[in-house]
DNA sequence: CACCTATGAATTGTCGACATTCCACAATTG
DNA sequence: CAATTGTGGAATGTCGACAATTCATAGGTG
């Protein structure tokens, strides 16, 4: 194949991003989604709309269609004519998310065994929650973990289960938000993860889903159920 | 506690249904997604929100609402300043599709098996399956198997593995529509059922599982990959 | 005093109009 | 004639105003 020889003008350079037009809805959907994630809206929190547009300087359009994605996204609820809230974070709710989760994570070990896949940016990530974990960087050890298990369900290779499984993080990063951080006990929970990567390297099936399936396990069972309920 | 004695007027019947007040986004939402989900409205087919909303009478902003809630739905597709689509159906994502079914209702199996949960449900529902084989009545056989795994699903008590599951029965909904059909075929797969139940009643879980795991992966080969791409 | 009934404030629901953006295609230019 | 540049239509994006609904509360009524 030959390139077509350039016209007139010289070639772009390809470091000029192009102006993403983003729409307020999205803006405003990322921002509000942000403030639920970090904690800042805590569940019950009502949702105004007048109020969050004037506050936002939008007109409310973009706000209402906001709120829709975020209800897209489990994250609030629409109580008709009364009014729109963040979702509450019940027990039963944090016990089901995790529990949810792991299944998917066994899912996506199972077909990384059938269809096998290459493991490097597995590796890489667990050298990147040791340096976290050395290094005392909480913050880095959280970012890390999430990018193992980030990168395990793409290689599964299954676009509805990355979906499903990045919408049920939103949750888990909430509930994060919201719990009585043990930090030590992050850290060593941190640490089941190489011997995952080696079971997979192993081909040995059984042995890998057992250590996700307790790792996830721990991980629920690292979050104490002291959500502090809204209201 | 003590009832308090009625008052002056008379108690209303409660078989009198309150007039619900249905906002229009959700009623164009419904008109939308059952044509979607008949297989009326095609893979593909743009939906223009003007020609909508001149054609069911009411403004643009509840059709802009009702197609963002089908998004949700995973129906809808929007692509910024072009238009909205009904979502194209891939080979691919019919396999996702069934392969992610297997996954919730093996868990379902699981923790009905974990928990306990009464099976007369599931009883009846294979009853109403053997009627509907007899009858040669295609549409009451499809909607008892519905009827079964819905369920099942819900035995296991858990309601955001029972909202994900209906979430995805939509996109079944809507590749069931678009299939061509062998009757025959699934009338032989529905026989399937009872085995389940006597798995399950039996506190054979690894049968249970086997079982489960197997009729939804026939349920899958049913479905031919002649999904038509629309365009 | 217990119960019904109006009234009003707060909030969402709906509408029509205008702004913005994209695409296809014609017009232009060397 | 090929590449670029205008231009118009079609669609979505956004806005401000008005309608409908709900809930709480105050007032009426036997």
């Amino acid at each position: 194949m030959i390139t077509p020889k350039p016209a007139l003008a010289h070639p772009m350079p390809d470091d000029i991003a192009p102006i993403e037009n983003v729409p307020l809805r999205v803006q405003v959907a990322d921002r509000l989604r942000s403030a639920i994630l970090s904690g800042r809206l805590r569940p019950g929190t009502g949702l105004v709309e007048t109020a969050l547009a004037e506050q936002m300087n939008v007109s409310r359009a973009p706000i209402r269609e906001a709120i829709q994605i975020l209800e897209n996204d489990g994250l609030v609820e629409t109580i008709a004519y009364k009014g729109k809230r963040v979702k509450p974070l019940t027990a039963r709710e944090v016990a089901e998310t995790y529990s949810l989760r792991e299944v998917f994570e066994v899912m996506a070990v199972r077909r990384i065994m059938e269809n096998g896949a290459p493991l490097d940016a597995l590796y890489q990530h667990c050298d990147e929650m040791n340096a976290a974990a050395k290094a005392d960087d909480f913050a880095a050890l959280v970012a890390a973990d999430e990018a193992f298990h980030h990168a395990l369900i793409r290689l599964a290779d299954h676009d509805l289960l990355l979906a499903s499984w990045k919408n049920l993080y939103l949750r888990i990063h909430q509930i994060m938000a919201l719990r009585n951080r043990d930090e030590r006990n992050l850290a060593e929970v941190a640490g089941n993860h190489p011997p995952i990567v080696q079971a997979l390297a192993d081909g040995d099936r059984d042995r890998a889903i057992k250590l996700i399936s307790d790792h996830t396990r721990a991980l629920a069972a690292f979050d104490p159920a002291t959500i502090v309920q809204a209201l």
